[in-house]
DNA sequence: CCCGTGCCCTGGCGGC
DNA sequence: TGCCGCCAGGGCACGG
């Protein structure tokens, strides 16, 4: 499941791969990924170039001449970069550039999103404008007083891409660990020097697996086949029944916010 | 407004 | 081996 992690890994494998290239042609193998008029969306896209990539929370942006295409890859999106070999069936839209490369859009649940805005809009319309800012750009007081205004557990909050941007299910899990905060307390309970600490989590789990290239887990693998090596560095993710690397209590697995949740009930508060 | 629930979707897995 | 049913989950629609 991309994070922001492993969103900005593939953001800079194709900023790298695909600045210049010019749209020829769009593909809509199967349409439902695109939240907008088809025919209007595949019109727009053609003669366009790719200036630059960009990325906001979960969110891949491609600035292109006049218009700036937003990609959510929600649990299984990826991106391959192909020339003729055959669609494969879980390929779902083609974007196909002038050189004979294609962008292929490869989602096996189907729960990827596309949308369009214009250069002048996409920060200040929807999706982007719903999202918080990032665990290294938060505003501690700001985001303690969030908290305090919320009755949800504190994994919920951390979820919730409004109050804070980036993190996912694997990171969340990485972070109340380190920060020694239960998943379950209410956001309300949560003290201003735990929002610090959360925050501080937060911000060097993200940072760490940037620096690894993400994690990979499942069938999560970056595009491209960049494999991410932050899955060595997990702590209590997937570590269900393996002692806790501070004090060896077993790890348990719950449902929090219908989340499958690692946690060290001796370590988390 | 706030919060909880169900939906979207399909591969993989446990049970028989 | 085959089939059934369930699980995984980010964001969003909807209802209380």
């Amino acid at each position: 499941m991309p994070e922001l992690p492993e969103v900005e890994t593939v953001r800079r494998t194709l900023e790298y791969a695909l600045s210049g290239e010019k749209i020829k042609d769009v593909v809509l193998h199967y349409p439902k990924i695109v939240r907008e008029d088809h025919e209007g969306f595949i019109h727009t896209l053609i003669g366009q170039t790719i200036r630059r990539i960009e990325r906001k929370g979960k969110y891949l942006m491609f600035i292109l001449d006049t218009h700036v295409l937003i990609v959510h890859l929600r649990m299984e999106g990826k991106f391959f970069i192909k020339t003729n070999e055959p669609l494969d069936k879980h390929e779902h839209v083609s974007i196909i550039f002038e050189s004979g490369r294609a962008l292929r859009y490869h989602d096996v649940r189907k729960f990827g999103t596309m949308d369009l805005r214009t250069i002048d809009n996409y920060l200040i319309t929807e999706p982007i404008t719903l999202l918080g800012r990032e665990p290294e750009h938060v505003d501690v007081l700001e985001f303690h007083q969030k908290l305090k205004s919320k009755s949800i557990e504190i994994k919920a909050s951390l979820l919730d891409q409004t109050i804070i941007s980036g993190l996912g299910n694997i990171y969340v899990d990485e972070t109340l660990f380190r920060s020694g905060i239960h998943p379950r307390r209410p956001s309300n309970s949560i003290t201003f020097d735990e929002s610090v600490s959360l925050i501080e989590s937060a911000t060097l789990v993200l940072k760490k697996a940037t620096d690894l290239g993400g994690t990979t887990i499942r069938s999560y693998t970056s595009s491209l086949g960049v494999t991410g090596r932050f899955q060595n560095e997990l702590m209590v993710h997937m570590k269900k029944g393996e002692p806790c690397p501070i004090c060896g209590t077993p790890i348990m697995k719950m449902k929090v916010k219908g989340r499958g949740t690692y946690v060290c009930e001796n370590c988390q508060h």
